[in-house]
DNA sequence: TAATCACGTTACCCGCAGGTAACCGGAGGT
DNA sequence: ACCTCCGGTTACCTGCGGGTAACGTGATTA
């Protein structure tokens, strides 16, 4: 029996750009936001009305980190009742293609079932 | 159609493309699963070496719930001792994009510093 | 005989994302 | 006078992903 101990593959180049990257998406809501504002920006309760069964608390949440993070950008809209409007900065532009690519992936698997 | 005058329809479960996806790369480690078994069939220790600060708990429950969703395959080597190979599965490669998108912001973000 | 290797498993603990529910504050509507 | 709307906040609880450490198995090697 000849010992294999080593693979035939060499290991791929080190490169983990990936753990930044998926600290700027983590989290169940993160991505939806994005998706969602891929277009132009939306307010507040226009993104609670996109992204089904997210909660108040938690869409802040996610809202505020991506803000510090440098994704998204809130502006204040002194209407009445005043309304809050979030839209993705040039960094958060940078992310839409890779969540495209998410989607794309996610709408073979439903074509798939 | 019937139309119901007072109580609210229950929207249809219609399932969330991006939902769904996410739901396969989920986790801190299985991107980087995907990612490292892009080029081919790698094994558990490889993966171990390639994913840096992973124990292998983590990454046996990993590679677990990625076999259970059909991304990865599970291959048992009779070597000595035994070792076992781990690939993507066709609807892993098609993942693969998806990853490499990802890893292409996280080049930029380096680069932007 | 004992150690090593490859690939885990099990026990135990912890932190945090997320869920529910209640509440807030100013302006407009009725 | 009261309710509604918008965009939150706060308190409390739960589950799960992840970390460390110790152990198991079966075969080779010193």
């Amino acid at each position: 029996m000849v010992k294999l101990r080593r693979s035939r593959v060499e290991p791929p180049p080190e490169v983990c750009p990936l753990g930044e990257c998926m600290s700027l998406i983590s989290g169940a809501w993160s991505p939806h936001v994005i998706w969602y504002l891929r277009d132009g920006p939306r307010r507040f309760g226009e993104l609670r009305a996109d992204i089904k069964g997210v909660s108040a608390k938690v869409l802040t949440a996610r809202l505020r980190q991506l803000e510090r993070d440098g994704v998204v950008i809130r502006r204040e809209v002194a209407s009445s009742p005043p309304t809050v409007e979030y839209a993705l900065s040039e960094l958060g532009a940078e992310l839409r293609p890779a969540i495209a690519a998410i989607v794309d992936v996610g709408h073979r698997l439903k074509r798939r079932n």
